[in-house]
DNA sequence: AGGGCTCTTTAGAAGCCCTCTATTTTGTGT
DNA sequence: ACACAAAATAGAGGGCTTCTAAAGAGCCCT
């Protein structure tokens, strides 16, 4: 198989050199299907991957791929942030116990009506959170 | 004027003692309407009012506060927590830019279908957060 | 291919919110 | 008032994230 084709072309399309650290961080991101994953988590990825990667390296990479539209950034903690791999906007099942964040299945989740910006101001984002605790 | 009744009634019924840092920072959050303050808006706004508090206290009165249901905490800023005297379901505007955090005016934001909780938990919040800049 | 410039990566320190701890102060029921 | 329990405090400590200065890697040009 040809492990980095894809992950280099999304790379490439979106303006980031493919280094080393970025093509192996991409893949772990973008080849496991829909992810949730915080600096940290993807840095223990990293590790047992036996990929040498510094935290700091995995914040930048995490930054540079939310302004490259690569992931979002998902504000649900306030201890931690979390990044999506899905860019599109649709809400998120946030379960407080355990910080497991998911999303929401069954098509997007949208409002009635869309409220307008207040003056000098355009709109950037939705966020839809629904908090869940053991039933 | 009979400058305490009103957030006494407040505090009693939250089961919370009424004491004098309590009744001042009630007062400071309930008598100006609708609010959305940090810690540290608080703390220095009570410190212009020559109340003389400390931030811890000023957090430990937040979170009373809120496990009491006369606030809300909404998340919205990884760096920041914010603390809503509106408790009912409604949806804010966040200026990414300034930090200001307000009300979605006219009306509730609506979702068009209630999302159904995965199995073996509750629904214990929605959060609705609209992103704003600069236009 | 090699040189040089720029962009990346790194480790460690530092920053920022926030929480904890141990002590002092305040409120409350008797 | 008294004594007990709850609350407030200062300061240290913690966790996540960012900064800094130095070393390393990628890329373009000849």
């Amino acid at each position: 198989m040809r492990p980095y084709a894809q992950v280099l072309e999304k790379l490439r399309g979106a303006g980031l050199r493919p280094t080393r650290l970025r093509l192996a961080l991409a893949k772990l991101l973008f080849e496991n299907g829909a992810r949730h994953v915080t600096a940290e988590m993807l840095h223990a990825e990293a590790q047992d991957a036996t990929i040498r990667v510094s935290l700091a390296t995995v914040y930048n990479t995490l930054h540079q791929f939310t302004e490259a539209g690569l992931l979002r950034e998902i504000v649900v903690d306030p201890a931690r942030s979390y990044f999506d791999t899905t860019t599109s906007e649709h809400g998120h099942f946030f379960h407080e116990a355990t910080g497991f964040l998911e999303d929401i299945p069954g098509g997007t989740v949208q409002l009635v009506e869309m409220p307008s910006a207040p003056d000098g101001t355009k709109i950037t984002g939705i966020d839809v959170v629904v908090r869940l605790a053991a039933a």
